[in-house]
RNA sequence: GCGGACGUGGCGAAAUGGUAGACGCAAGGGACUUAAAAUCCCUCGGGGAGAAAUCCCUGUGCCGGUUCGAGUCCGGCCGUCCGCACCA
């Protein structure tokens, strides 16, 4: 390799005319040179990493994509992300395992073969196989030795095995959920599927159906899953928020209320309800149920009206979004209920739309004055209400509630023997009380933790899944399929002609004999969820050759937990919680030795885009438009046909909105490294990045200059000392301070993940190499001297190296050029000198009254005494004080002084 | 509806409770060039004083509070975005 760069050095005269004469120089050709080092990496198998080597471990894992087709720009921010930790470690001297695969199951491979005619098998390994040649191209240091893809039989299978050994170990169970139903294409939706409650393909309106099906008991696990994020500190503070509340821990009070009998149908005798409110109870005017309760299906048998209430509330998707918002509605049973604390006092039951069977106990009673939902269903149907609860502050006789419920702190009112307690105190009596209570020989009320977490349903009908490995016998039940029979594969000769699960209309597959009886019995035709495919992944990149075992314990034990994992933050909830039951269940059956899969979490923040729209309303995409710019002004037109199109709101890109940029066209007109820079340069990556043409332009410009830059260095560099100088000039100690500084701030940033702050300080102090190679063309003694030679190549090695985490291709050319025959993937990560970062005075902003007036620069080692004469005697301070002693000096050791007069 | 986040120049942003605006983009001016591109130099929150160095006032969505000191902490509003259990 040759560096090609500037060979004739001009000195210029003064820095405030043109500097230096540039020779035009050769630019870096980064689809040349991007393609050569990637055939370099991949020839020497550097990213390759081995089960035995003895360094310390670190496993950097981005979240796997599902294979869609094409890379987008999401994907090139997370897996820069996660290449930049995994090339700094590496530097770092760890043994670093950065795998990829695939998350290939799911309903994009149906939904291509139902309206392109392909095989979902074909379809998605199609996609693997372009999507894993974009990703090659972003140069990623990734162990390609153990890719694995979730639709792999390979991979399922032991899938499969677990899902029986967690069946064995109660982990799972049986039972009835609800599921969107179509009823015209006679199939089960997705939420994403209905529309404002119809469904997508054939536009009926979608009901609830039941169905039996097959859920992971994860509330089991509900108290570790919730007590262990406390132990999760390098996990954002949100995600465990957004857990903790999904998750849902409340203290409460069952409660059997009983029914008045001459309004009750026949067989039932009361209401067991939950609430975190027993405090409240003599603000009770209402029960209400949840549509598919029992005591409402007992009483809409002698009630027509009710059942058709019944019916019209399943006439509805099951999205908690579309529940929460419809209109409140109620139904009155004319069933009454006794007020358990007076036999005299009955409430009315109702049927409400907003009541849900999954939560407690499918039943509450209502108090209106202190729950919002509840005084919207009182103030439409007219029931009143009655505060308990006042306000500090407030006269119990005159507070009164109308629109706003009251969820406050107070003392209780209204409330016979509760009066006057506080809200805590109330509780205590009012579960005291009732616990000691009986009715038919069971108390009345008993204290209950109730969690808002429900069992994870893993059944989809569907095809393109991984089969669940039961087979249902009339005499037998459903049995599982024996270990030797797995994996249970997939029948590849379906259609999807027709609505509904293929497994189900195929001819002869599910049609199987009894593994207990050998009788005739039929094969489980739902598959799992995709959640699951992706719930243990992480663990078997541990080891992805064993065929006998999901995992091999040594492997996994060592390698996990995942160090630092990086991905969407709308995984927070579901993929998150879900992996971390998971590994809890592969614990509980000798999979792995750990309960938390992730020990530290990074999410990032989405790629957004302006929009672009026609007159007409036709979205247009950034690569169909030209923008110019009239002084501050910008202007879109299509390039097509000149037509001027809208610039719009920016959004994350999406192909609804076009607003999409293709990886692809951005690698193969600017390189990898450029795309990769931006990605990390604009904003922090927690928070979105507005994808700009003009963004990236800049980080090309500034590729290239990094390229001549170090093509100057090199020339100064190429004479120096090979042994460290003794001493140094100041231009040469000043210049090791700034490399050093730059060293020791870079590294803490990437270390932080603060990859935006990080590349500031690359710019920064590019820039300084810039100036200081600008001013020393003036004094070409200070050039030629060979200490000053021997800083510049420390500070140009450094600086590539600081730079090789995120332009890994450019610092590969730019290391060559400096002379090393080595690799800088290969390379250590420098070292900052301490004595370097330290200087001898410091600079002190000087405040009055808190508004910065002056400076003062001390010793570093002066005492506040010092600190304080010296600030004293400032000018601007004397003109402050006018002559009075200051009412205190506040000395905030190397940080700040501030005077306050 | 419930839960979570975010809000700083023209724009993306930086700032362990301690100098608000580092760094980049855009813009304007200049150098170089026959010209363009590229490159290099200067200016750049708003307002004011000064010949200039420089100095003063104001400013982190809005209203209050805590503090010697608040972009940062607390309370209340407004706005925007994300998730809600069968999208992945």
């Amino acid at each position: 390799m040759t560096h090609r760069a500037l060979s004739c050095h001009v000195p210029a005269s003064k820095r405030a005319e043109t500097r230096r004469i540039r020779m035009p120089t050769d630019r870096y050709n980064a689809r040349e040179a991007e393609a050569r080092w990637q055939k370099v990496w991949d020839e020497r198998g550097i990213f390759a990493t081995k089960n035995d080597d003895p360094r310390q471990k670190y496993y950097v894992l981005e979240m796997f994509p599902y294979p869609s087709g094409r890379i987008h720009m999401g994907h090139v921010r997370n897996y820069t992300m996660g290449d930049v930790v995994a090339r700094f470690k590496r530097a770092m001297g760890f043994n670093v395992l950065h795998p990829m695969g695939w998350d290939a199951f799911g309903m994009p491979a149906e939904n291509a073969a139902m309206e392109r005619k392909v095989h979902p098998k074909e379809w998605t390994y199609a996609n693997i196989a372009a999507m894993k040649k974009q990703l090659k191209s972003m140069g990623l240091s990734l162990d390609w030795s153990r890719e694995v893809a979730t639709c792999d039989p390979a991979y399922y299978k032991h899938q499969q095995k677990m899902f029986l050994d967690f069946l064995r170990a109660g982990l799972v169970e049986r039972k009835k959920s609800k599921v969107n139903w179509d009823p015209v294409d006679q199939t089960v939706l997705a939420n994403e599927q209905v529309i404002d409650g119809r469904g997508w393909r054939s536009g009926a309106v979608v009901e609830q159906r039941e169905l039996t099906q097959w859920f992971f008991a994860i509330t089991k696990y509900a108290a570790p899953l919730l007590e262990a994020l406390d132990t999760l500190d390098r996990w954002p503070e949100k995600v465990r928020l957004m857990q903790k509340n999904w998750i849902g821990r409340s203290e409460g009070l069952l409660i059997r209320f009983a029914l008045d009998p001459n309004t009750t149908p026949e067989g039932e005798s009361e209401i067991e309800i939950f609430t975190t409110r027993p405090d409240t109870l003599f603000g009770a005017r209402f029960m209400a149920l949840a549509p598919d309760h029992p005591l409402a299906a007992a009483a809409a048998k002698k009630n027509p009206r009710l059942a058709e209430f019944i019916e019209e509330c399943r006439r509805h998707g099951t999205a908690q979004a579309e529940i929460d918002t419809a209109e409140k509605q109620g139904f009155d049973t004319g069933i009454k209920a006794i007020h358990p604390f007076d036999k005299t006092w009955t409430l009315p039951v109702y049927v409400a739309n907003f009541i849900l069977m999954e939560y407690g106990t499918g039943a509450i009673f209502g108090c209106p004055a202190h729950d919002q939902r509840d005084l919207d269903f009182v103030n439409k149907y007219q029931l009143g209400n009655v505060p308990v609860v006042c306000p500090p502050g407030q006269d119990p006789k005159t507070f009164i509630i109308t629109d706003t419920a009251y969820d406050g702190d107070g003392r209780m009112i209204n409330s016979r023997f509760l009066n006057g307690m506080t809200i805590a105190e109330a509780k205590e009596e009012v579960a005291r009380r009732l616990e000691k209570a009986s009715r038919g020989n069971q108390p009345v009320a008993q204290r209950q933790v109730n969690y808002r977490l429900r069992d994870w349903g893993i059944s989809r009908q569907r095809y393109w899944g991984c089969p669940i490995p039961i087979i249902h016998c009339e005499k037998c039940g459903a049995v599982p399929v024996p270990e030797k029979d797995l994996p249970v594969t997939l029948p590849e000769d379906v259609t999807f002609d027709r609505p509904g699960n293929p497994l189900d209309h195929h001819p002869t597959w599910k049609h199987v004999a009894c593994p207990q009886c050998g009788g005739k019995a039929r094969r489980e035709t739902d598959t799992m969820d995709t959640f699951v495919d992706s719930s243990w992944y992480f663990e078997r990149f541990t080891d992805p050759w064993i065929a006998t075992a999901p995992t091999d314990r040594s492997m996994v034990d060592a390698w996990m937990p995942v160090d630092q994992y990086i991905g969407g933050i709308e995984h927070a909830i579901l993929h998150l919680l879900y992996s971390r039951f998971f590994t809890r269940a592969m614990k509980a059956t000798g999979h792995v030795g750990l309960d938390e899969p992730f020990a530290g979490l990074f999410t990032q923040g989405m790629v957004v885009h302006e929009t672009y729209r026609t007159k007409s309303g036709e979205w247009a995409s950034p690569a169909e438009v030209k923008i110019e710019t009239i002084g501050d002004r910008r202007r879109a037109s299509l390039i097509a046909t000149g037509e001027q199109v809208e610039i719009g709101p920016i959004e994350k890109m999406s192909k609804s909105r076009r607003n999409t940029v293709d990886p692809d066209e951005i690698i193969g007109s600017y390189g990898a490294d450029v795309a990769r820079w931006f990605m990390l340069s604009d904003s922090p990556p927690d928070r979105d990045v507005e994808w700009t043409e003009r963004g990236v332009q800049g980080a090309f410009r500034f590729a290239q200059r990094l390229w001549r830059l170090v093509g100057e260095a090199a020339e100064i560099a190429k004479a120096a000392p090979a042994d460290r100088p003794a001493e140094f000039s100041p231009a040469a100690l000043a210049l090791r301070k700034a490399t050093h500084l730059a060293l020791a701030k870079v590294t803490d940033d990437i270390e932080k993940l603060h990859f935006n702050v990080g590349v500031a300080a690359i710019y920064e102090f590019a820039n300084k190499l810039n100036e200081v190679i600008g001013d020393m063309g003036s004094d070409s003694g200070a050039v030629s001297a060979p200490d000053f030679r021997w800083a510049m190549r420390e500070a140009v090695n450094v600086l590539v190296q600081l730079f090789a985490p995120m332009m890994p291709h450019l610092a590969e050319e730019c290391w060559a050029a400096l002379g090393h025959d080595t690799l800088v993937a290969q390379a250590a990560w420098p070292q900052a000198e301490r004595a370097l970062l330290i200087d001898d005075t410091l600079t002190l902003p000087v405040q009055i009254n808190g508004k910065k007036r002056a400076e003062v620069t001390v010793p570093r080692d002066a005492t506040n005494a010092t600190i304080q004469a010296a600030v004293l005697a400032l000018d601007a301070v004397e003109r402050a004080l006018d002559g009075k002693a200051p009412k205190k000096v506040i000395i905030v050791p190397g940080r700040i002084v501030n005077v306050v007069v």
